[in-house]
DNA sequence: CCATGGGTTTACATCGATGTAAACCCACCG
DNA sequence: CGGTGGGTTTACATCGATGTAAACCCATGG
C-alpha cells in the first residue's frame, strides 16, 4: 500500500511542475488543453487528492462551514442539519457539526475553539450566549446566528419571525374558544431568545382578543424535551382553574405534554388544545397528531448558507443582512374539529 | 483587531525559541518550570491558540474523528452521535459528523472523500456498503464498523448481538401468545446486515417454539421512518389472517405503525403487540409506549472511540477488535399487560 | 581545572500546496 | 528579421508547527 501522493509527484508523472499541477486543479484559466489533460491523467492514475492542511495552511480556507445547535437529539436541529448539510454540499462546502449542549462556554468554543480553526465560518443556533459575546470575536470568523436577532445587530441572521408565529399560534386557539391558554417553554423576561419573542406573541394575541395576560400561565422548563413537557403539563393540570390549552415552544414539549395528558386521562383535544413548534416527523405520527408551527427549514438551511459564504468571500463588504424565513400553521388533530 | 498570533510571536513574548514553545505546547517533560511558566503567560497574554493546519502538515494528524451514520433525523443515530461525541471529547479528540444518507458512494466517501483527509480515523455505521469496499482502501484510514460485521472480519466492529436481540424480543411476543408475528423492515437474503441478522434471530425463536416461518411475514421497507412504519402496518393489515404483532426493526417503524393502527381502529396491545428496536426517548411517550430493545449506546460509543483511537495509535498491532455491546429488552405498553 | 553527562534550549529542515513574479515560447507586426 | 505582447509554465518563497540533531549549560567527578 503506497503512500498517499503528493502534489509533486502527480507533476513528476504529467512531466510538469508541481504549480501546474495545482494550476489544474484550481481550474486556473491559462492552462493549455493538453497540460490539463495529462495532468488530469496523472491524478486519475495516482489517485492524488489535495492535502487540505497544506492548502489550508497556505490560503487560508478549508472549505469547511461549521454548524453548531444546542443537541441533535431534539429533532429539530436534526432535521435542520439534513437542510444544511445539502445546502452547503450543493455549494461545494462541507458541514463540520458541533453539538453546543446549550452550554455557554461550548457555544464560544464554536465561535473561538477547536473547531473554529477548521473552518470558514459558523452558523450557530444559541441558546445561552449573550449578544456580547459576539462583540468579543478576536477572529473574523464570519458568523450566522439562527433563531434570534443578536441584540446588537451586528452580526447577519436567519429566523422566522417568532412574534408573528406565536401570535398566529395562540389566535387559531382563541378561534376555538380556549381562553386558558399556558405557555410551555416560555420566558417573561430576559434578552430576546426564542422563547422570549414567542412569549410576547402570545401576549399581543390575547391582547388583541381583549383577553388579561395571566403570568402565572406562563411556565419555564429545563430543557426542550419531552419529558419536561410532560412534566410541566402534570403541573399545569394540578392548578386551579386548569388551563384549557398548551402553546408548548417546541414539538417535544408538545409530545411529553400529549403523554403526561393521556396518562392524566384528559382527552386532546376535547378538553385541552395542544400546540407545538418546528413540525418535526413525529408530530404527524402522534395520537393525536400534533398542531404546530413549521418553519421552513429548507428556506432557513438555504439562507443561513448563502449570507455565510457571501460573509466568508466578503467579510466587510455588505451590512449584516437579516433574513426572515416563511412558517406556516398546520392545523393537526391536537387542535382540530 | 490584530491578526492572530503565532507561535513564533508567543517566542518573542516570552524570550525563547519557536520550538520551545511548541515543547511546552505538547507537554514535552525536558522544560524548566521557569520557561514553562514564562510560556504559558505569554501564550495568556496574546490569546495563542494553535494552528491546526500547521500542526496537522507536521505531524500528520488532526486529533478529529469522523462518525459516518446514515441519517441524523432517525433518532438512533442523533443519541448516538451524542455519546460518541461526549465519549470522544473526554479522549480529547474532535468528532465530525457526517451523513450518508445510506448511498453507497457518500460511505466511500466517508472512507476516501474530503472529510477522510482532516480525520485520523472513521467510525461508520454502513447501510449500503459492501465488505469488498472496505478491502479497497488505499490509505491505511482506521475505520470502526457500527453495527455489522465485515463479513471478511478485516475490520473492527462494535454492535450488539443482533440475532440473541431479536430472538428475546420474538420470544418475549410468544410467550404473551402472540403466534402470527410479522417483522417490519426484515431481510431474508442479501449480506449479513443487520435487518438480515435481525431476521434470522426471529426465525430462530419461531424454531425455538416450533413454529413454521412464513416469508410473507416479513416486509421490507424503503427506508426506517415513521411513514414507512405506517405504511407497512397499513398494508399488513390487509391480510387475512392478520398478524397478531409486529417485530418492527426500529423504534420509528414501530411508532409509525402505533399510529397506523391507531387509525385502523385496532387496540395496540388488545389486538396487537408492537415491538420496536433502539429505545429512542420518543418511545418512551408514545401512546401507547413502546416495547422495544434497548442497546447500550454509551458503552457503544465508548468502545468504538477506543477501538478507533487505539487503532490510530497502533495501526497494525493488534488483531482485529470484535465488541459485542449489551442490550436488554425494556417491556413497556405495546406489549405489556 | 578539565572531562563527562544529563537536562534544556535552539537552528534548521520539513510537511504539502499555492501566491508572486519572472522566465519562456511563439505568433504577429513593423 | 528583430521586437512586442500574450498566453503558458516555472522557480522560489511561504503559510505555522514540530522532528532532528546539535549546541549549550551546569553540576559532578577524576
Amino acid at each position: 500500500m503506497a503512500a498517499r501522493p503528493r502534489i509533486k509527484d502527480v507533476a513528476e508523472y504529467a512531466g510538469v511542475s508541481p504549480k501546474t499541477v495545482s494550476n489544474v486543479i484550481n481550474n486556473f484559466e491559462h492552462v493549455s488543453e493538453r497540460t490539463r489533460a495529462a495532468v488530469q491523467e496523472a491524478i486519475e492514475a495516482l489517485g492524488y487528492r489535495v492535502n487540505i492542511a497544506g492548502r489550508q495552511l497556505r490560503q487560508g480556507r478549508t472549505g469547511m462551514i461549521t454548524l453548531a445547535v444546542p443537541e441533535l437529539d431534539v429533532a429539530y436541529f436534526a432535521e435542520l442539519a439534513k437542510h444544511v448539510m445539502a445546502e452547503a454540499d450543493r455549494r461545494g462546502h462541507t458541514v463540520l457539526l458541533h453539538q453546543t449542549g446549550a452550554v455557554r462556554e461550548r457555544e464560544l468554543a464554536a465561535l473561538h475553539g477547536f473547531d473554529a480553526q477548521f473552518s470558514d465560518g459558523v452558523i450557530l443556533s444559541p441558546l445561552s450566549l449573550q449578544p456580547r459575546d459576539l462583540a468579543v470575536r478576536d477572529r473574523g470568523l464570519p458568523v450566522v446566528l439562527l433563531g434570534e436577532r443578536s441584540a446588537e445587530g451586528g452580526t447577519d441572521h436567519v429566523g422566522i419571525d417568532n412574534v408573528r408565529a406565536a401570535r398566529e399560534a395562540t389566535e387559531h386557539l382563541l378561534s376555538r374558544g380556549r381562553r386558558r391558554i399556558a405557555v410551555v417553554g416560555g420566558a417573561l423576561h430576559g434578552r430576546q431568545g426564542t422563547d422570549r419573542l414567542r412569549t410576547d406573541g402570545y401576549r399581543e394575541a390575547l391582547e388583541g382578543a381583549g383577553l388579561p395576560f395571566e403570568p402565572g400561565l406562563v411556565v419555564r422548563v429545563d430543557a426542550y424535551h419531552w419529558r419536561d413537557g410532560a412534566r410541566a403539563a402534570v403541573a399545569l393540570m394540578e392548578r386551579d382553574p386548569r388551563p384549557d390549552a398548551l402553546l408548548c415552544l417546541n414539538d417535544h414539549l408538545a409530545l411529553g405534554a400529549l403523554r403526561a395528558l393521556h396518562e392524566l386521562g384528559r382527552s386532546v383535544p376535547g378538553e385541552l388544545d395542544v400546540v407545538g413548534f418546528d413540525d418535526i416527523e413525529a408530530s404527524r405520527f402522534s395520537v393525536p397528531t400534533l398542531t404546530t408551527v413549521a418553519p421552513d427549514k429548507q428556506e432557513i438551511a438555504r439562507a443561513a448558507v448563502a449570507q455565510l459564504l457571501a460573509r466568508i468571500d466578503a467579510p466587510d463588504t455588505a451590512p449584516p443582512g437579516d433574513h426572515v424565513a416563511g412558517h406556516r400553521l398546520i392545523v393537526r388533530e391536537s387542535s382540530g374539529s
